[in-house]
DNA sequence: GCCAACGTTGGC
DNA sequence: GCCAACGTTGGC
């Protein structure tokens, strides 16, 4: 089993918006970066555990604990010429972009960039180092127990 | 809203 | 295959 972060903007999909959708689930759409899909399709197994991590908003942070609840298939909205994310060079028989599907396991208090930045034990995340902008990483066995604890 | 950092595109 | 230009991300 592994161990990841998820970046969502709360303005698109938040911890609560989750919380309110049918099984609380929600397919991972809209995932536009290869290295990011590559995680998704070649890495994420049904049962790994996520922290959902509100991006791009007023307070940047963990907002939950989610896992995943299937396995990688074909990003739906990559089809629709009218959807945001629709990409021209996908078809049904050979689709570029995938996604899983994320369930929510608990909200959590908001733990924040700020505090994160706080605690030496997580200053090798990739979240926290500069420039960063991958919507999807592995986080270490370790990271993830420390911040369990901190939820 | 600003802007640094990064990923992608496309001409050559 | 290089790399300049461009678009996006995301904290502040």
């Amino acid at each position: 089993m592994r161990y990841w972060l998820m970046k969502s903007e709360p303005s698109d999909v938040s911890i609560d918006d989750l919380a309110s959708f049918p099984n609380q689930t929600i397919d991972w759409y809209g995932i536009r970066n290869y290295q990011a899909r590559n995680f998704m399709r070649d890495q994420m197994m049904l049962g790994d555990q996520a922290f959902f991590y509100h991006s791009n908003c007023e307070l940047p942070g963990i907002a939950g604990l989610v896992e995943i609840s299937s396995q990688a298939y074909p990003d739906r909205t990559q089809f629709d010429p009218k959807h945001r994310y629709f990409e021209p060079k996908s078809t049904p028989e050979t689709p570029r972009w995938v996604n899983v599907d994320v369930k929510l396991v608990r909200k959590t208090r908001l733990l924040s960039l700020k505090e994160l930045r706080e605690y030496p034990e997580l200053a090798t995340m990739r979240i926290l180092q500069r420039g960063n902008r991958l919507s999807i990483t592995p986080v270490d066995p370790r990271e993830w127990e420390f911040i369990a604890a901190l939820l």
